[in-house]
DNA sequence: ATGAAAGCGCTAACAG
DNA sequence: CTGTTAGCGCTTTCAT
């Protein structure tokens, strides 16, 4: 590694390979432009000199600072699988090929983080920004598209989804996979754990639930709801299981309520896999880690999906073409749900 | 929120506020020199444009982004409690006050992640990088040091601590409060499960519990190691309830490790924090989810105190200042502990 | 107290 | 194919 302070320009280059700044430009960024001759000797000059192009002159020039923004929520402390970080990596890793970086941002709402999204853009410190974990409901897809923001999002509300690029997993095929996984392996009584109706979260995966069980001509009466934390899961699954046909396989909107429902059926001395079949979602290590069958979402395909459209969008922030993408989820069976029921 | 696609520059705000550009500059960042009247009047402008000062032009003028880099690791599927996102956060916001962006990026290596730290200081799209998690052998530390890249750990090396500046936190004090809250609860046989002794990683929770335990007086033949996994952590814990002499409680590395003990131990009927008391480390959801017992890490200090370094570190990147900050980490009892022993 | 000039490093547009 | 010119938006001199 060479140890030299000075920031090395264009100019440093340009002297030392006897041709004009602008010709080094060239060699960096049309090098077909260029005789192979003056472009080994510039080559050799940026090598020597170990140059880098400075970003902010780049992006001064060509108003783009190649930044995408990302607001990073503070971590629920009840969730026990979260695949924010792992998609963190996947959106940083989906950047590299195009160039782009993931700036973090911190909003401690809705309206904050479109109003800090915009500021963003507007100081031409990102060229556009990725909203994660869009519900149903969510008021940032509007409050971006009001203020002109480039975006992408993860997720999409249940209207307006017309007007903006979106990335979002197929909740509905992903727990219907899981309940004809079930149903396969002889259950029957299949009960579902998600969050209350009034959340407007998951209600795809209810749905998903309650039309597989209807399509296979199975009984949907064993719905119970709970928040999203491990005591809320154990609570809702000691609900099904006092029923007088409990459940001999429970389907959990998250793995987080996964682990809740193995904790209980521990607690009641029945065994998870064996005595009671549980599905969480979203594969988190949690559930590797309890042998729990879950629903993957497929998050690297997702990054880079969101990452493609954002280019996209960026480009021509006017009149982009809107896109929508589902993306497939995967059932990962494990111990939890693989053998048959007794 | 005005709509205005035109970006704004100094120049539209002094035009409409009839003053020059540099007066609207000194606005912004000498108001003590401009007159107040004048100043109301710019003010009023920018208000009115929705003006926002220029990131890139900025940091071109000045030769600093404010921005702060951070390689993102891969999430191991093995750990089911890991603080690296709520270091994220905490990071994110504590970069707030002086103006600071985290920005993210990746590497497969340690050497990676040096070199392209590297290229992100030469070619000024970062000011500075922060190295997550540096272990007892870490060769980040050395290669950044070679690479005049300004930095500032979160961890240290076992050697060369005199060299950059670090903040840390006493692993061997928080594994001995445990220690100490274990034997006040009357517990004499506690073990210890943490990383296979040649990992190099933590030693000092290891040392932690050993000197703790002798101070006491009590025995250190409870040892048994483990990665960092949970079925790793139930096998050790097996391993030790195994021995004629089982412990009563004990001490885990990490609260992987320690949800495996707990499984372990509801596996075999005991009940934790009735018949055998488990403590963890750094205090994640999962802790919380089990009713662990486990001590925590103040992350939030600990990106605070790395930001003002680092602040400190990027405006005299030669000769500045060296610090290293051992922060204390703070025991959180749960179920897995709070009784007393039987 | 305010303004004019210059330049941070780069590249698009135009000449040669 | 290569070089010259100009300017992206801002701030640090230096005048006024």
């Amino acid at each position: 590694m060479p140890v030299n302070d000075q920031p090395v320009t264009l100019a440093d280059v340009a002297a030392v390979a006897k041709v004009s700044a602008q010709t080094v430009s060239n060699v960096l960024r049309r090098p077909e432009r260029v005789l192979p001759k003056t472009r080994r000797k510039v080559e050799a000059a940026i090598e020597q000199l170990g140059y880098h192009p400075n970003y902010a002159a780049r992006a001064l020039r060509a108003s783009a600072s190649h930044v995408i923004g990302l607001r990073i929520e503070p971590t629920s402390t009840e969730v026990v699988g979260s695949i924010h970080d792992r998609f963190l990596h996947a959106l940083a890793e989906a950047g590299r090929p195009s160039g782009y970086h993931i700036q973090l941002f911190t909003a401690d709402d809705a309206a904050a983080e479109a109003e800090t999204a915009r500021t963003l853009i507007r100081a031409g410190a990102a060229d556009g920004v990725v909203l994660y974990d869009v519900r149903a409901q969510d008021p940032r897809p509007g409050l971006l598209l009001a203020g002109r923001v480039p975006f992408v999002s993860f997720g999409r509300t249940v209207s307006g989804t017309g007007e903006y690029s979106w990335v979002d997993v197929d909740d509905e095929t992903g727990i219907s996979d899981a309940v004809d996984h079930l149903v396969e392996r002889g259950h029957r009584r299949i009960g579902y754990i998600g969050w209350p109706e009034d959340f407007s979260v998951g209600v795809r995966r209810a749905r998903g639930w309650r039309d597989a069980m209807t399509r296979h001509g199975l009984p949907t009466d064993l719905d119970a709801r709970a928040e999203d934390t491990m005591p809320a899961g154990s609570q809702a699954a000691g609900r099904l299981l006092d029923d007088p046909h409990p459940p001999t396989a429970i389907v959990a909107a998250t793995d987080t309520i996964a682990v809740g429902i193995h904790h209980e059926a521990t607690t009641r001395g029945l065994r998870p896999g064996a005595d009671l079949a549980i599905v969480g979602f979203d594969d988190t290590p949690t559930a590797l880690a309890f042998g729990l069958t879950s629903i993957g979402q497929p998050v690297t395909e997702a990054a880079r999906a969101i990452m493609e459209l954002l280019v996209d969008t960026v480009a021509k922030p006017d009149r982009h073409a809107v896109h929508g993408r589902l993306l497939a989820p995967r059932l990962v069976v494990r111990a939890s749900s693989r053998s048959a029921r007794p």
